[in-house]
DNA sequence: TAAAATTACTGAACGGTGTTTATTTTGCAA
DNA sequence: TTGCAAAATAAACACCGTTCAGTAATTTTA
């Protein structure tokens, strides 16, 4: 049955032409000023033949979501193989500031955003963004452990670490840090981030 | 000219009706899910009508962006009393953490939703935001000039501070803690503050 | 090979959005 | 009462996400 093969190839190759479009745009333009139309126009399709590969537009959202994260937890990777875990924790903080200083667009999308209904909570859309938090539970886990760490309960620092990054992003990103000089933003949130990690540390 | 003074009266009247009308349909249904045709429903006008007091809807918005500023600065009020620095900085992050429990619509409005434009940094919108930052920043240099924290640099510590706090409503509301049991992620974020507050202080 | 059936695609529509403009209604002054 | 300025609006514009009936292309069957 190699027909059927290879009509499944080209419906994956299609949904993909879709998700390569609506990722460029998404990024460039943001999720909001982009438009099914657009991307339609993109490709030289029909707005009407996107809704063959894609339920609606936030099942966009979700697959360039799950693109987010694979690259997130790809950075995380990097660093993994570090012995010390305060290296590791250090290691994660500095590859999560550069993926948001790098893919804000994406990291709005997974952070940021509205939630498209209530739905990414039963959905397995946000199990990748579980793995990254596992990945940062984890590594936080292995210093407790070690000893390295002012605050037991290690589901307390994970979030503690996590949210004082996130809220630097997102506050930078969503443009609320406009008192703060320009040319020295990035400069203070590595300083704060690193502060942050001295501070908890023995 | 008692006349030209109730007409203006009336005009204002008038655009204290849309303000809250717009106030409450934003903070009960958000405001993507408001249209300017919902609101000119509600007071039973034509939306064109909304349209001679408010340039557009991000003006409205704007406007609701001041109110809940004011209620947070409010809340910021009730504690400049205390006379230890570290309690008063201790009372923000509470009077923080309950602004944005009681209010997340005004949250979201005020630190998470996207910025209408570019604008709200030229435009003086912000600036009671910036009081808010300024009435932290204030708190957090009194603490450190009584040798109360680890931090020198006063903006770091004050950006430290409000991103943790930031950092955790945010993605609380964003519902990206959705792995956390929501039962204890209350106590969690209560605990995690004043944790961070613990951990800064000398 | 011709007809039938399945599949892929699309034009046009539906009901919604923010916003503008030409027109009508209203309230006051002369 | 008439004239005029101000206030309100109906209708339109240009979008949006989404659906559906219908067309075109392709594969299967006879």
């Amino acid at each position: 049955m190699g027909i059927s093969e290879r009509k499944e190839r080209e419906k994956l190759q299609m949904r993909q032409l879709v998700l390569a479009a609506a990722t460029e745009m998404f990024i460039q333009e943001g999720y909001d000023r982009t438009s099914i139309r657009n991307i339609a126009e993109k490709i030289e399709y029909s707005p009407a033949t996107i809704y063959l590969y894609f339920k609606d537009k936030t099942e966009i959202l979700e697959a360039i979501m799950e693109q987010g994260f694979g690259i997130l937890n790809q950075e995380f990777a990097k660093i993994l193989h570090l012995e010390d875990p305060m290296e590791r924790l250090k290691g994660m903080a500095d590859r999560y500031l550069h993926f948001a200083h790098d893919f804000p667009e994406y990291y709005d999308l997974m952070f940021i955003m509205k939630t498209p209904v209530e739905n990414v909570v039963e959905q397995d859309d946000w199990d990748c963004g579980h793995q990254a938090y596992i990945t940062l539970f984890e590594t936080v886990q292995a210093c407790q452990e070690a000893g390295k760490l002012k605050i037991e309960d290690p589901h307390a620092a994970s979030l503690m670490l996590w949210s004082i990054l996130h809220g630097m992003v997102s506050l930078h990103i969503r443009k609320r840090l406009i008192f703060f000089p320009e040319t020295q933003l990035d400069a203070i949130v590595h300083h704060c981030a690193s502060e942050m990690v001295r501070l908890i540390a023995v």
